[in-house]
DNA sequence: TATATTTAAATTGTAAACAATCAAATTTTG
DNA sequence: CAAAATTTGATTGTTTACAATTTAAATATA
């Protein structure tokens, strides 16, 4: 017990939330790769299938992501032909983004995802559910 | 409640997760910059504190990052006076990455940061401990 | 109305992050 | 011992991720 505890990798609570997200993620690779889509891309089009359509500053607001990140990102997934981009006539600084009719097809494909991953993760039901409250709780504390 | 309904963002698991740790991570961002370190470069600092000592495959099983990662990072942290990079006599092929005083010397700098972080986190101590055997029991089993 | 401020997206630059591949050293095996 | 397999770290290429800045449009204020 020394001054320095604190400092060590075994008491953060900040690096097994990195390294968690960062393996789940790396799960999630190998099925996403089948259908070509990375998975920033992946959630980015979990919001459009839901919406349809969207702003660029509205999905990053849902998914903690800035207009650096998601410019190139949907500019990418537009090439694609999964959605299109286009200024909104109201107003001009915004760009909305519709998913196209490939992009919806794509959700067919999607729906084996959830499934082959939530089996790589042992985690009871309780379990999964009080990781859920914990990290939506931080989630809604931590941007003030 | 549709088939979609397991592609839908607010019932992922791996979204809060990988949310929170990006958000939690910007918060360590203004007191890691005043020490001219980036979140990656902290926590490898962090096992070199304690080690004094390690290898670059070492230290990749601490931190779940591979060579592609850590060979540039180390180089930067080399380039900062931080830490040394040498080979191995008794085997050529690892690289032994030992902490130098400087480095050291940023221990003590460094034990600011976990009370300011700490205190931009609101999460009580049953909470916090409950987030982190989650995190550590999703670790443990993920990786087959 | 003119000016200032705020907002939205894009751009630039830096640093992860990782898959895939490579080269060299070591270990295993036949 | 010699060939094959494994291990270690480096390299390459693509994609996040984000701070900071820029540009243009919209809104607020004087």
């Amino acid at each position: 017990m020394d001054k320095y505890d604190c400092l060590k990798l075994e008491n953060q609570l900040c690096f097994p939330l990195y390294a968690c997200s960062k393996e789940i993620v790396r799960k999630y690779t190998p099925f996403l790769n089948a259908l070509d889509l990375t998975y920033t891309q992946y959630i980015a089009l979990m919001v459009l299938w839901e919406k349809k359509e969207t702003t660029v500053s509205e999905l990053g607001r849902c998914l903690y992501l800035d207009s650096g990140t998601l410019t190139p990102l949907l500019k990418k997934l537009e090439s694609k032909g999964l959605l299109t981009r286009k200024r909104s006539a109201e107003d001009e600084r915004t760009v909305i983004v519709t998913v196209t009719d490939a992009g919806m097809a794509l959700r067919e494909k999607a729906l084996e995802i959830p499934p082959q991953v939530g089996s790589c993760v042992r985690l009871s039901k309780e379990d999964a559910e009080e990781l859920y409250r914990l990290c939506y709780q931080i989630l809604g504390t931590i941007s003030e």
